[in-house]
DNA sequence: CACCCGATTATCT
DNA sequence: GATAATCGGGTGT
């Protein structure tokens, strides 16, 4: 499955579409160069709750957070790092997105480790940041569709079935804790 | 305009 | 497993 996702697909529960994310092949393409990886880790973020960024309305920074789905949304935080979201939300909600949190590298694995300047697969980009490193994802990155052949797009990628995907509370942040939304590819 | 802190990572032990 | 590094953005003065 190497086909892009149709923008009807990120028009759902933010929740939903976390999960589904699993599997899915993140592609990034830098002139002839194309870089991919397997996503195995998300977190969901929407509007009604205290962890997203978006929670206490619209900023210049979080303002993606509230425009078309199926767009990227980058940020850089700890005054080294970028993340990648992907925005997504059922019509009814007025912001949301899905924090891509680790991938499987599986093209452009040498060009990765130039990326990272390390030699362990393991380490390339089972991270938020490492990923947006090793993809060379920064700010300039931020508003493409990702649901069209580009830059930087998602394909279908592999199917996970439901019983290999685990539900835990989100990482880093202080609120919200009762809510599972970090989902992950059981190894 | 100053202060505070964060959806983290690298680099130790 | 623990901790320092690091700086842009949000918030309030």
């Amino acid at each position: 499955m190497n086909h892009t996702i149709n923008p009807e697909f990120f028009q759902r529960s933010t929740v939903l579409v976390a999960r589904e994310l699993l599997g899915k092949r993140l592609v990034r393409k830098i002139g002839a160069l194309r870089l991919s990886g397997i996503i195995v880790e998300t977190e969901a973020y929407q509007a009604d709750d205290p962890a997203c960024h978006a929670y206490r309305g619209k900023t210049p920074r979080n303002q993606m957070l509230f425009g078309p789905v199926g767009h990227s949304y980058v940020y850089f935080i700890y005054g080294n790092h970028f993340c990648l979201n992907i925005v997504a939300r059922e019509p009814s909600m007025i912001s949301g997105g899905i924090l891509i949190r680790a991938l499987v590298p599986e093209e452009g694995i040498a060009e990765m480790r130039i990326a990272r300047n390390i030699d362990d697969l393991q380490q390339l980009t089972n991270g938020p940041g490492k990923l947006t490193q090793a993809l060379q994802i920064s700010r300039s990155e931020e508003g493409i569709n990702i649901t069209q052949p580009g830059s930087l797009y998602i394909e279908h990628g592999v199917i996970i079935a439901p019983e290999n995907i685990l539900a835990t509370p989100r990482i880093g942040i202080t609120t919200a804790q009762d809510k599972l939304w970090r989902f992950v590819i059981k190894k």
